[in-house]
RNA sequence: GCGGGCGUGAUGGAACUGGUAGACAUAUCGGACUUAAAAUCCGUGGGCCGUAAGGCCGUGGGGGUUCAAAUCCCCCCGCCCGCACCA
């Protein structure tokens, strides 16, 4: 007798698809065509076990749809600029490209093991002159059509290193290598006016009906559009050049409950202070200390400083408030300038207290205990479509809603001629410029006759040099000693190039584009983008959801405004799945100073009664379900776990027990179940084949609609992402076909559909048994089962009988059986009769074939 | 700090659109097979009370809507993702 082993069978059908073509993409008769895309991955060196999900749960989308007919696009290639790539380079010395290109080679060699329906034909690097080259025809032809555009704007400068820093690189403030003690300081950048068509990415999210609901919130939200009014207050004595300050709020309606102006220390009037006054510009120099995210920013300390100036308050002139320079402010939203209503936001509160400002409610709860913030409550910050009772209303109702008195609010000030109502996107521009060498270059030379000029196309792609060293801190462009010198396009004298290069978020912004085209010598062939666009199916995590799916977006609007998309691509993303991550226990003991040490988990043995190191039988602390982190040593490597199960082991194990939208933790003992399950499918088929081929038996029809069940529930769960879901179904009927007494004709069909309906999560077995089992040609290739309709239907039902809400009993009636013969059939059950003691039943619910419930 | 999400037995999870909570799997325990072990097969498998029939409790905590809530609403707790130069 034979056993299952796919060490062997796993390599033989993979050999068997690739002299087949079986997954090379192409457009052939008259099927329609199905786009699968998984996000795909950074060359870190190693694969992940996450990636081994997230690239399964692709594969199986795309070999289902191979079955069910489709020219089926399912492609992969790697996000290969960025910054790891430069450290490495500085770290162990070598060269960013040669670190890169072998991490390439190592994870393809990682991938294909798993049996991955890919066609690899079409793999790229974004790091291939034949790539980035195109992005920068793109970016030529984006400047053109006035999609680009340079400002200044503000990066981490570390002051020692003399270099710009990446977010990650500031810890609590300070350079990561150098630990000094980070500045915002202003540099003139490449832009893309991505927030000109904030309405537009706004609206479209509305028809990206197959997104997740909280990834189109989350966008929604980041785009933040907002209606408020805009409008000045008059500075009581005017200073050089300033006679009043701009402000936007979106809570016109509390403009009675204003305390004091806040200014951005970047503000033309706080920059005029800080001119004459050492004091000012101590203060804003403090201010600009610290990292540039927002949530440096908003974590800080709320810290004013006292201009002295005042404003009139535009209702009351005789109102003078102070003007504060706030380090919370940031210049490039709004107008960098805001009033302060400390009643009605907590942080407007906490800084009145601070320096003894006034606090004033403009409006109360309806009812109920309520704590003025003037009497010491929190600041009352109700839903805005929640009623409140105005206590200084403008000319409002004295109930109305937050809306309706900002609507309101808006039109008295119109009225008045103070300011107008104005709608305001918290979407920014997107700076594109990097002041690093692994990138793409940015294909404008700076002429000093000319000015800033485009390239060339012709002279395109412009490469990196490959004579660069990472010994001191800064951008190896920018001290080469010759690549800077060229000559301007226009005029034909010496110019030097733009050494920044390009987030490396443009990268990942249209290769789902290039992939539909990609040795073609423009950016893309716009007859095979209109064929394989859009995306049918798109996967990744959900960290992407709003960057990268944003950019995108942009992007492909871009495209197709510079002629490199068709119209339709405008969303490219026609369905979105984002996958949860795969996790891990962490195992920890402590040293002598009760420092964690962490183990990895081959190195440790679990029992039910605890966790020991296998070496030395110490006990270990066991921390469930944490993302897999290298520092905690509580990662899997794919490559082991090829090795002891085989592919379709990890194939079968990361697509069962969660739901793929969720995180799913990876277990020993999970892993060896899966392994487990698939020897014992694998000898049940091996069984079958052995049987009398004219052998009788019984149950026959039992067997066929329960195989059709099955068919139905998977072909549904993998349809919707119910993989897991799917894979119980699959279970389930393995156990029916195993205790089955069917003839070996029924049998043998049952085995085959088993097979066929497992062959996207194990594709290696399955077409093992489908060979086995006669099949013809391919299993990968062969059409998917469909389910007999005549076989699912069922003439009875059983319902739950509910009394009072709690299942107590069930009765069986007949499929189409009436309300009214429901009802009778409950009625005379002992359990309800028991019930009822007699009496008559307050009220009988009965939702036909669900549930009957008696109200006694 | 702000925005978004998640939380169900010892464990991973199932539950269509508000309609039988715990499918399927893992651990455990019991049994069969074996000289023995592994593998395999059969059974057990939320808690409490009860010989049983059956009953009570139970989906992070608290409250609410409903004939009916894991599912909808409000508050709280914990964890995860994002915050524009990580990819």
């Amino acid at each position: 007798m034979s056993r299952y082993d796919p060490a062997t069978l796993e390599p033989k059908w993979q050999k068997a698809w690739d002299e087949a073509g079986t997954f090379l993409a192409t457009r052939t008769g008259d099927k329609p065509k199905y786009y699968v895309l998984e996000m795909f991955p950074y060359p870190s060196g190693r694969i992940h076990i996450g990636h081994v999900r997230n690239y399964t749960m692709g594969d199986v989308i795309a070999r289902y749809k191979l079955a069910t007919g489709h020219n089926v696009l399912h492609p992969m290639g790697f996000d290969a600029f960025g910054m790891p790539a430069e450290n490495a380079a500085m770290e162990n010395g070598g060269h960013p490209a040669d670190w890169i290109y072998q991490n390439i080679d190592t994870m393809v060699e990682q991938m294909k093991p798993l049996g991955f329906g890919l066609d690899w034909s079409r793999m790229f690097a974004t790091s291939d002159p034949e790539y980035y080259g195109q992005q920068q025809a793109l970016f030529l032809d984006f400047l053109k059509a006035g999609l680009v555009y340079r400002k200044n704007a503000v990066v981490n400068w570390d002051p020692v290193d003399m270099t710009v820093l990446a977010n990650e690189q500031v810890i609590d403030g300070r350079g990561w290598r150098s630990g000094a003690e980070v500045e915002r300081r202003e540099l003139t950048q490449w832009f893309f006016r991505i927030s000109d068509f904030s309405e537009e990415l706004l609206d479209a999210l509305d028809g990206l009906d197959d997104w997740p609901a909280k990834v189109k919130l989350m966008q929604a939200n980041w785009i933040g559009k907002s209606r408020g009014l805009q409008f000045a207050f008059g500075l009581t004595e005017a200073t050089t050049g300033h006679d009043r300050v701009e402000v936007y709020t979106t809570r016109p309606d509390t403009l009675l409950g204003a305390s004091f102006i806040g200014i951005s220390p970047d503000h033309p009037l706080a920059r005029e202070l800080e001119a004459h006054d050492p004091k000012v510009a101590e203060f804003c120099a403090m201010a600009r200390r610290g990292g540039t995210t927002e949530e440096a920013i908003e974590k800080a300390e709320k810290l004013g400083y006292d201009t002295g100036l005042t404003c009139r308050h535009p209702f009351d002139t005789s109102w003078e408030l102070p003007v504060y320079i706030a380090n919370f402010i940031l210049m490039d939203y709004g107008t960098g300038a805001i009033f302060g209503c400390p009643a009605h936001d907590q942080r407007d509160l906490d800084f009145a207290r601070k320096y003894g400002l006034d606090v004033v409610s403009t409006f109360v709860p309806l009812s109920g205990d309520h704590v003025k913030p003037e009497d010491g409550g929190d600041a009352y910050v109700p839903p805005k479509t929640e009623k409140v009772h105005w206590t200084l209303p403008f000319n409002w109702d004295a109930e109305a809603t937050g809306t309706e008195a900002i609507d309101a609010a808006i039109r008295f000030c119109e009225e008045k001629g103070v300011g107008h109502g104005v709608t305001k996107f918290r979407l920014r521009d997107w700076g594109l410029s990097r002041q690093r060498y692994w990138g793409c270059p940015i294909p404008v030379v700076h002429c000093d006759t000319c000015g800033v000029v485009p390239e060339k196309k012709e002279n395109l792609p412009i490469e990196l040099p490959r004579d660069v060293s990472f010994d001191v801190p800064g951008n190896p462009l920018d001290r080469h000693p010759t690549w800077r010198q060229t000559t301007c396009p226009k005029c034909g004298g010496a110019a030097l190039r733009e050494t920044d290069t390009m987030d490396t978020f443009v990268d990942s912004s249209w290769y789902f584009a290039r992939f539909t085209a990609p040795r073609a010598d423009t950016p893309t062939d716009m007859e095979e983008a209109a064929y394989w666009m859009n995306v049918d199916q798109y996967i990744g995590g959900i960290e992407h959801a709003i960057l990268h799916l944003l950019y995108s977006r942009f992007f492909a609007r871009a495209m197709h405004i510079t002629g490199h998309l068709p119209e339709k691509c405008k969303e490219p993303f026609d369905a979105l799945f984002t996958q949860g991550m795969v996790t891990h226990a962490i195992y920890v003991t402590r040293d002598e100073n009760d420092r964690p040490v962490y183990h990895f988990p081959e190195d440790v043995e679990v029992h039910e009664s605890g966790a020991r190191l296998g070496a030395t039988g110490q006990e270990v602390e066991v921390i469930p379900s944490a993302k897999m982190s290298k520092s905690k040593k509580n990662v899997v490597d794919p490559v082991n776990i090829i090795k002891t199960y085989g592919a379709d082991t990890a194939r079968w194990f990361v697509l069962s027990d969660s739901p793929p939208e969720r995180d799913v933790e990876w277990t020993a003992a999970g892993a060896e179940a899966a392994n487990r399950h698939l020897g014992r499918v694998w000898s049940l088929s091996d069984r079958i084949a052995q049987m009398d081929p004219g052998a009788a038996g019984e149950g026959d029809a039992d067997l066929l609609r329960e195989m059709h069940r099955t068919i139905r529930d998977v072909t549904l769960g993998v349809e919707s992402f119910g993989f897991n879901a799917a894979i119980a179904k699959l279970y389930a009927f393995t156990n029916t076909l195993s205790r089955s007494k069917a003839s070996h004709a029924a049998q043998r069909e049952a085995v085959m559909t088993l097979a066929q309906l497992m062959s996207p999560m194990t594709p290696h077995l399955a077409e093992d048994i489908w060979a086995r089992q006669g099949g013809t040609g391919l299993i990968a290739e062969a059409a998917w089962p469909v389910a007999d309709e005549a076989m699912l239907v069922e003439d009875t039902v059983t319902l739950p009988i509910q009394i009072n809400g709690k299942r107590r009993s069930e009765i069986t009636v007949a499929r189409d059986a009436s309300k009214e013969e429901v009802e009778k059939i409950a009625m005379a059950d002992d359990a309800v009769i028991r019930a009822l003691d007699g009496g008559a039943p307050k009220k009988v619910i009965v939702v036909p074939g669900r549930i009957v419930n008696v109200v006694v």
